[in-house]
DNA sequence: ATGTAATAGTTGTTTTTGTAACTAACAAGG
DNA sequence: CCTTGTTAGTTACAAAAACAACTATTACAT
């Protein structure tokens, strides 16, 4: 493939992170949807709840960076196959609290083993200079704050 | 949001990678669709052949890993559009060489340069070591040889 | 109070994607 | 030649995502 001009899509960032992204998601996918049946909404709704404990549809929404629709769908099929619990605050009736069940739990434990290692797998691909820069740019360009 | 045990989301490689993907993904998607009404796979199909040339739609799927069903329906829609022009192989018929009229290759030029000023852009937000090594290390996770 | 706006979440409809099955053309062994 | 297998690309159908319009509730200014 001879190059033409002085444009090289290989090194256009936005181009690199989605095939690296991709790549890494597809991948990682396999576990939760094979062992699951879960898409990537719903493990990413799974873990924040997993992650921060009782949290709203709207406050995952802020933190995942997913459009409500998103979230309200996963929430009712995660509900469906109870794996959490939603309560309606007494305070303001549109708020709901959601919190896994056991079974929720359960499955977060188990997830979070393996996305542990599988982070381990791409970690070790790298140089240890190569993880550190590579996660704070990330989070540069994501622009996440924490 | 207080953390209750020790596996950081922010700290996941694939979730980080999605994050900042999706965020660039997002802002470059504003120029192409607001523009031409082009989908991400329709740009990808015309920066493939604007780069390298004329190109058949396997050669494509390979450079940029896309499925062939997205790429079969990329092209047809450029093709619609008179963005680029299909010519079945004499030697071999099933393959069709494809290649980008003028009015393809003006949308490319001005996409190109529109997508140099972005790589700029954000290549400013980060130091230049950063960007060595996170391109460097996109490649790798991505598999990129070249 | 009451009309207007804002917020949390849902639902309906349209696009886009994923998956699998398909056609057409070639290749290679008998 | 014919069968069997492979490859290029398309098409059909199902799953998922995007987008807009909606309900219910609260906030807030008159």
């Amino acid at each position: 493939m001879p190059e033409k001009d002085s444009f090289d899509l290989q090194q256009f960032l936005p181009y690199l992170l989605n095939q690296a992204a991709e790549r890494s998601s597809l991948e990682f996918q396999q576990v939760y949807k094979d062992r699951y049946g879960m898409l990537r909404t719903e493990w990413r709704v799974l873990f924040h709840l997993g992650l921060y404990g009782k949290m709203t549809a709207g406050g995952i929404g802020q933190s995942a960076k997913m459009h409500k629709t998103k979230i309200s769908r996963a929430v009712h099929r995660l509900a469906d196959r109870r794996f959490l619990t939603r309560a309606r605050d007494e305070a303001d009736r549109r708020v709901e609290h959601l919190e896994l069940t056991a079974q929720g739990r359960k499955a977060y434990a188990e997830l979070r083993e393996i996305a542990m290692e599988y982070d381990a797998a791409l970690t070790a691909q790298l140089t240890p200079e190569e993880n550190a820069v590579l996660r704070g740019a990330l989070r540069k360009l994501a622009r996440i704050s924490a």
